[in-house]
DNA sequence: CCTCATTAGTACGATATCGCACTAAATATA
DNA sequence: TATATTTAGTGCGATATCGTACTAATGAGG
């Protein structure tokens, strides 16, 4: 009788597939109209770690190829949500900054989707949630350095 | 000066986000042709489940919408993975079974995933891994219910 | 029985994802 | 400097995802 009963590695995954998937919805469904999670995604990456970067580093650090990257960057752009300006130390390259719109939007975003984690969050505590995010962390880096091994 | 902080379920959301399109490419890469991880997936959960489910049970496993599911279970009957039968209990409804390919193949990609989640195993003891699931079941069923409540 | 509402699955269309191949610019090497 | 290699971004095609609307079967209430 070979394993029906998996190693906890797949359920670990499997488990984090589907609060994945969960948490997108629950998202998108809170998001004005043609607004995805990976619009919101790239809102809050250039929030957070500083305007004025890349189309490459933002997809390496969503770890999606730059294709993807591309088209998920245009859809903002048509959205309005940032700018596409030339990059002065690099031609072949953009840099990527939020409009006045894009911060707005992504403001009212936050708040918005923070009231949809209401619930969540008065089940799961701040420390809770502190207390797991450097193990992910740690999971995170770890594959992310597995996949350069390629 | 607004939140460029955020709140750590965004971090949190965003890790497992990131975590999962890592696992997903991860396995992907070492499966054969046109197989998928929700192929896989779904193979997997036959296993563990039980055969004989319907496709809209497996859907809501997955917290896919039932569309989605359709079209996946298409792609297993084309790669002979699974079957589908009449439902004796409903004309309406399918049940789904594995063939004895569908079963071959899952053992091996299994087999195949372990060996690539080796580096990982060594860095993530079994033990530390399980005492991170409950947490992320209680997670994954918080946000099931949540759904359900819409 | 006979509506009427609900439910399982699917067809279809829109769009997201992503591999491959390509262009142009930068960098390394001779 | 001239040439080769690498790199950033994109166009294109294939396919995955998923919302909407539909069909057929079931179940509920008369």
């Amino acid at each position: 009788m070979p394993d029906t009963r998996p190693s906890p590695y797949f359920v670990l995954f499997n488990e984090i597939g589907i609060i994945h998937q969960l948490s997108r919805t629950l998202l998108e469904e809170r998001l004005p109209d043609g607004l995805l999670s990976s619009h919101f995604g790239v809102l809050n990456h250039l929030v957070r770690v500083g305007e004025g970067t890349t189309p490459l580093a933002i997809a390496r650090a969503f770890q999606v190829p730059k294709t993807t990257m591309t088209h998920t960057l245009g859809g903002c752009v048509k959205h309005g949500l940032i700018e596409m300006r030339p990059n002065p130390d690099d031609a072949r390259s953009k840099c990527i900054w939020l409009t006045s719109k894009g911060r707005e939007i992504r403001e009212s975003m936050v708040a918005q989707a923070a009231t949809g984690f209401e619930g969540f969050a008065e089940h799961f505590s701040e420390e809770r949630i502190e207390t797991l995010l450097p193990v992910l962390t740690e999971m995170r880096q770890f594959l992310d350095k597995a996949r350069d091994a390629t």
